[in-house]
DNA sequence: GTGATTGCAAATCGTTTGCATTCAG
DNA sequence: CTGAATGCAAACGATTTGCAATCAC
């Protein structure tokens, strides 16, 4: 699955806009445009959902084949100190980052196969605009949680 | 806040009756009674919210000097196997863990100056049952995490 | 040209593991 | 007494950092 995401629009991103995007934001915060932050943008702009340093590595060598992984890791942490990208937890222990804009994740985990199952369409809107009253916040994304025990371990 | 929580009830702890009762799980599951464990154990229970591996060490130590930092992680991973304890994501970007009964958290956190709010009474019941007949998952717990900008970043 | 950025390799941090010793049952 | 559990130190993987070379402006 992870494979279909990385091939689906290899080269030829068609999300081009979204790496502008945040290339010129960079640009606006005084940073430089340089070869290997082009291509590291592009590969986040151009992947679904969360991606980790190595995912970002590999994709951006089929671009520019010198890039660095230490590279990867200062892109990733510029944007995460811009806000453009959160670092969002892994079962696995390590971290994948994700694109700001796109953390509106929803799951719930078995605790005991730890199988992890998506789910859409519950709807937080009210919720999320009862807590922004509450604590003054403007909500901008969220990530619910749920743990719980699968119908095959209830058996 | 952290050192307040530390040192709350520290080698008085009053929350022994659930490092029995973790002790119990540990036994019922065939593994030995050995000190070092009752000492994690008695740390943990006595923790409030989340722990890093190296507070329970700390707080171990004063209880059982000798006490490992493996034999720490030894023993969070036997806990989190058994499912009495949950691996949670601290900002940080390390892990923490926190008692499975406890992971009912809810919090909002700033993407602008990253301070962190909790909040309570939000009543998420109707969404979690709906979602548990979604999913045919028996529902145990959560973790709502939701990202905005706070009142004064707005400004 | 000058300061920012890069890639590499070494350093660092959290976590796990191998092994000889110690302990629980 | 025997296998499980421990502490230490070494190993490990992910991330960061020091530094000389390179690049953007």
């Amino acid at each position: 699955m992870k494979i279909e995401k990385l091939f689906q629009n290899r080269l030829d991103s068609d999300a081009v806009s979204t790496s502008e995007q945040l290339l010129g934001v960079l640009l606006e915060a005084g940073y430089s445009n340089t070869r290997p932050r082009q291509v590291v943008l592009q590969a986040i702009a151009s992947a679904e959902g969360c991606f980790s340093p190595a995912e970002i590595l590999e994709r951006g060598r089929l671009r520019y084949a010198r890039l660095g992984l230490a590279t990867v890791y200062r892109t990733l942490n510029l944007l995460v100190s811009l806000d453009l990208v959160h670092k969002v937890h892994q079962e696995s222990g390590c971290h994948s980052y994700a694109l700001a804009e796109s953390v509106h994740e929803q799951h719930v985990v078995c605790e005991c196969c730890h199988q992890m199952v998506e789910f859409e369409g519950c709807d937080l809107g009210s919720l999320l605009m009862a807590i922004g009253q509450e604590t003054g916040f403007r909500i901008k994304g969220h990530r619910l949680e749920v743990f719980g025990i699968c119908p095959q371990c209830q058996k």
